[in-house]
DNA sequence: GGGGGATTGTTGTTGTGACAACAACATACC
DNA sequence: GGTATGTTGTTGTCACAACAACAATCCCCC
């Protein structure tokens, strides 16, 4: 049971505002990833693609490179390939070599893509709603937001990327 | 270029607040991950087996019920058990037989598992510095902390767990 | 006290992501 | 023009997590 003063003296400072955020933000990470998850499993449509979807259907064209897809999804490039390739074979996206860096491709976002995000959009809020919409108000979403965005830049900015 | 009016309204139904706020908890939650994770390499300790550490030198006796850290962890029972597999095989905690119910088993810290965790307390408390303490101060931690914890305990609520 | 149903933890299987190595290509330099 | 340097995307291999099926145990109520 006793630990020598000196150990326990250094586990106590995992009692730290700092540590418990991180802590706090991996379990609501958690928690959300596996409910909207679930809601969204209907569809056959897995959080990620989701958000694959979504990042096409906001860019010009409805296309992104590669790269830039893998750094906006917080992703290897090596994993966005196979995500891609997945996502590619159930018909949503399909790739187009770029036209001014031939190294380069495109994914595009297909009608069947566009047409099944479109269908999700409707129940995904709903989710949402419920579960980030009840136990804070608008202001403290936005709020939120903001604090999550500091950090995310702030981390950026440190790692080089 | 031109999607069909009513697919690209719906399409923007994901202009929405708590998309954002979704959307920034999870790439947050992947950079600070993979930061604080390159970070503790050089102990050997995966973000998720410090996890483990930590709420066992937490709790009473540094020990805890298998099915309780999995819920802690935001895991799946048999996810924790490959997990504690390996923890345990690297010998920073073990098994007990639960005294007062024969199905349990107790994951319980070891002494090197103790050693360890508070070795690797001061270098990851400096990263945590540099990555959450520098964006914001203390009362924005405490503030995100609190939003955070508000939005994991009603989803934990509605999913019945 | 003895079944029926729930709970606890482990296992086989499957899927997904990261890392390293590679080939194709672009860009800068001389 | 040709070579050096860096980038882009795919693949092999590995680690890790979820789901489903299962064995052991507990609980409860008749």
């Amino acid at each position: 049971m006793a630990a020598t003063p000196d150990t326990t003296k250094r586990l106590d400072r995992y009692d730290d505002p700092r540590v418990e955020a991180f802590g706090m933000l991996i379990e609501t990470h958690n928690e959300l990833f596996n409910a909207t998850g679930r809601a969204l499993e209907e569809f056959g449509l897995p959080v990620p693609w989701l958000g694959v979807l979504i990042r096409l259907a906001r860019s010009p064209g409805e296309r992104l490179r590669m790269t830039e897809l893998a750094r906006d999804m917080t992703m290897s490039t090596s994993g966005l390939t196979r995500l891609i390739d997945r996502i590619e074979a159930a018909g949503h996206v399909h790739r187009e070599r770029c036209p001014d860096d031939r190294r380069g491709l495109l994914a595009v976002l297909t009608p069947a893509g566009r047409e099944i995000a479109a269908a999700a959009a409707e129940p995904h809020l709903a989710d949402l709603e419920r579960l980030i919409g009840e136990p804070l108000d608008a202001d403290e979403i936005e709020q939120l937001t903001d604090l999550l965005r500091r950090v995310r830049n702030h981390v950026r900015d440190i790692c080089g990327a």
